[in-house]
DNA sequence: GTCACTCCCCTTTTT
DNA sequence: GGGGAGTGAC
């Protein structure tokens, strides 16, 4: 132990040694708070505290089961094997299903994912014959999460004028009787959404004050990492459990808060030292990933955000190169500089590929990047976007298997019922759950029972309802002698889905078997792993709720030597030596959806924070004028948060090969520079959207060439799409030259025009966005 | 009841 | 440009 503490500077060994009481570890990015949390955990083993008596809550999974392993490395296997350390989710979704009969569910409840959510509310907007357009699944799914990550239950939710008033206002008066159907629908169907995990949690320690004396007794000593983008749900339960002995150690950097959007709250951070007596502080403030050039940038664009505490950090490392800010024509252009730059990386310091990483703000543009490199042939991976487990015909399997843990699974049920088709359409499907409604009893016990059931279906149909639970329940036979992998092929068999996915022999098909094969790899490996794990049973139940919680960064086994790509959010934690963040571009980064206040807006400047405290060594930052979304070619500008970084650190490069291969790019509208070197001029103030039209506020906007006026109008509203552009008109674009308008569709912000251009081809545009000058 | 075609929405981020 | 839901013909 001796030689560990000898490793940590003296603000780290500080807060390893802290042993009781609440305290807070405040950790600029790359000050080695995994070391600190790792060590602080095998300190207080070291002191013969009881691993059982100790909680850890992380923000993946991946971060719990490397955290162990250091802690094992120290401490032994046999001990580090009794922590409680994982997510919030799985902790409490484990808790969960030892206390389930204390609430009514079931210990084998289903764990629903969003999909399973949407569809459900899908399915209730339409059973009450509701307007779709009015009544929107998604929003009413994120509606009723908020309402449940706030703790407001169904029955709160009706107590509250402002909120019913709130949806009202919305045009959604239904709002609450939605929220309650998708309650009770899920409560029936033995299901809990991710909200749920915690809502219950709650309500269990709630409720039950000797099960809240149970987990206090038992959780001596609680840590929680990522502590600033704990919600309030969370924030709750970490207070109720730490209330007894209030050995709590919570950890966290405010600037690197991202997840407001899902209920995260900066404030339970920034409040911390009210909410306990006594708290220590500890502020880990030196910076060991980065170089001095990213780390003084990075605190040069915080800088700007006014909510944040105080906080210095610093590096002693070399001075590095500056930042390459780079600019594109195109989407698919910024692919290629990316893939050449990494590719030159290379060859010249002779680097593997996963010292790269490609971050960016939507999962929307990891495909031009992907192209890119795929003809440069350079291996990558990429993670987040549609997880393993939400692919289609890995759900349907997943499917099956849940419906034997837990037959009243409605979501898994009616996915498969008719998949592969077993001639059960939607007509028996809905005079089922109305037939399940009006008798109080799930789908399957409506089907199991069909005879005493007042449903109307003639005996054919009867004959495949019943045919369907028996294949059902020989699964559940099977799964009291079986392992999972076992049961999981003699399902795909049986089922028919392998003779669905084979039957046309399409690339799609041959896809689709080899994710089947590779989910049935997957459980090999769990039933030989679990062995290996303290409170692991193997069951199939505890295969699916790992498979439920896990994130697409716990699939990773970092057998293969990749470049990463991956959105900013999912890249938290982690780091590279050499990191590209791409579309660096006002409305995708900052998003336009996030600009509407001063708090999205810092919290999108976080996120930037993030992203560019990934780096060790050197980071790229990329943009392009235009990119491809929605399929449509739009116009884009530079975003603001390259200009919020001090020039300093920066170098501004424009490569001369760009301009020779399009000729559109002449000199005059890029403005008289030198051949190779593009000096940006950084707009003089910083500017929030006021209100004001985008056009206004151009800060890159390259010098305008004298014959060509901007569309940009002073009226304070215009836009090209409110003037009257026709068909058979003559436009003129910035870059692609003269063409004429060969068609108009859609209306208002949403306003196309197809235009053939003299040079260019033919191009749909969204006037919104294109700088257009009329001829005639 | 099934299949093929059309239309619409989507893109902010995830446990 | 793509996926999912809805619609209409067989």
């Amino acid at each position: 132990m001796e030689t560990y503490l000898n490793q940590l500077n003296e603000a780290q060994k500080e807060a390893v040694l802290q042993q009781d009481g609440p305290m807070i570890v405040i950790a600029g990015a790359g000050s080695g708070k995994t070391r600190v949390l790792t060590y602080r955990i095998a300190y207080l083993m070291n002191q013969g505290v009881d691993p059982f008596n100790i909680l850890s809550l992380t923000f993946t999974n991946k971060a719990a089961r490397e955290m162990k392993e250091r802690i094992a490395q120290i401490v032994g296997s046999s001990e580090a094997k009794n922590l409680w350390m994982g997510t919030f989710h799985s902790v409490f979704a484990k808790i969960l299903r030892i206390e389930s009969d204390r609430l009514g569910y079931p210990n084998n409840f289903t764990i629903y994912d969003t999909q399973d959510s949407d569809r459900l509310i899908a399915s209730i907007i339409k059973e009450m014959n509701l307007d779709k357009d009015v009544y929107k699944y998604k929003q009413i799914r994120s509606r009723i999460s908020s309402y449940k990550n706030n703790l407001i239950t169904v029955k709160a939710y009706f107590q509250n004028p402002e909120l019913i008033e709130a949806d009202a206002m919305a045009r959604r008066p239904l709002m609450g009787d939605i929220y309650k159907t998708y309650v009770d629908r899920c409560f029936k169907a033995g299901a809990m959404d991710f909200d749920d995990l915690l809502l219950k949690t709650n309500e269990l320690l709630t409720r039950f004050p000797e099960v809240l004396a149970k987990y206090q007794n038992r959780f001596k000593y609680i840590l929680v990492d990522e502590y600033q983008d704990t919600n309030h749900s969370q924030y709750l339960i970490v207070r109720a459990l730490s209330d007894k002995f209030q050995n709590i150690c919570v950890v966290g950097d405010d600037a690197q808060s991202i997840y407001a959007f899902r209920g995260a709250n900066i404030n339970n951070i920034l409040n911390f030292q009210k909410d306990y007596d006594d708290v220590k502080v500890f502020r880990l403030e030196q910076n060991y990933r980065s170089t001095k050039n990213i780390v003084n940038a990075a605190n040069s664009i915080i800088d700007k955000n006014q909510t944040k505490l105080d906080k210095i950090v610093w590096t002693a490392n070399d001075e590095g190169t500056k930042i390459q800010v780079h600019r594109s024509l195109t989407d698919a252009d910024e692919g290629r500089y990316v893939a050449n730059s990494i590719f030159e990386n290379k060859m010249n310091n002779q680097l593997p590929n996963s010292d790269f990483a490609i971050l960016y703000r939507t999962n929307a543009q990891s495909r031009s990047i992907e192209d890119a490199l795929r003809k440069r042939d350079i291996p990558y991976r990429i993670y987040g976007g549609l997880s393993f487990y939400q692919r289609k015909e890995i759900k349907d399997v997943l499917s099956y298997l849940r419906l034997v843990i837990n037959p009243a699974d409605e979501e898994a049920l009616k996915r498969v019922i008719n998949f592969p088709a077993r001639g059960i359409g939607q007509t028996t499907i809905d005079k089922l759950i109305v037939a399940a409604n009006a008798e109080d009893k799930t789908m399957f016990e409506v089907m199991k029972n069909i005879d005493s059931m007042p449903v109307n279906v003639n005996s054919g149909t009867k004959t495949k309802l019943q045919n369907f639970v028996t294949l059902i329940e020989s699964y559940q036979v099977m799964n009291q002698k079986a392992d999972v992998f076992e049961l999981a092929e003699h399902v795909t068999r049986t089922s028919g889905l392998i003779k669905e996915f084979n039957k046309d022999g399409t690339p799609e098909g041959v896809t689709r078997m080899e994710n089947i094969e590779e989910l049935l790899n997957g459980m090999k490996d769990f039933v030989e792993g679990q062995k290996e794990v303290a409170d692991a049973t193997g069951s199939l139940a505890e295969f699916l709720e790992d498979v439920a919680l896990a994130t697409d960064l716990d699939q990773d086994k970092g057998d293969s030597d990749h470049v990463a790509l991956m959105t900013i959010h999912l890249a938290k934690g982690l780091e590279f030596p050499y990191v590209y963040i791409v579309g660096l571009e006002e409305d995708l980064f900052p998003s336009a959806m996030s600009m509407n206040t001063r708090s999205e807006l810092e919290e999108e400047r976080r996120l930037f924070y993030v992203a560019l405290t990934r780096a060790e060594k050197q980071a790229y930052l990329t943009y392009a004028l235009s990119r491809y979304r929605w399929g449509k070619l739009i116009d884009s500008e530079p975003s603001r948060f390259i200009e919020e970084i001090d020039e300093q650190y920066l170098d501004i490069v424009t490569p001369i090969e760009e301009r020779r291969i399009n000729p559109m790019l002449s000199a005059d509208i890029f403005g008289d520079v030198e051949p190779n070197k593009v000096r940006f001029k950084p707009a003089k103030q910083a500017n929030f959207k006021k209100g004001k039209p985008k056009k206004e506020q151009e800060k890159f906007q390259v010098s305008t060439p004298k014959n060509l006026k901007p569309v940009s109008e002073s009226n304070g509203k215009a836009n090209l799409f409110d003037n009257n552009l026709a068909v058979g008109n003559m436009v003129k674009h910035l870059r692609f030259g003269t063409g004429e308008v060969l068609k108009i569709e859609g209306s208002g912000a949403d306003t196309k025009a197809e235009i053939k251009f003299q040079h260019g081809g033919t191009k749909k545009l969204l006037l919104r966005f294109a700088k257009l000058e009329v001829l005639s």
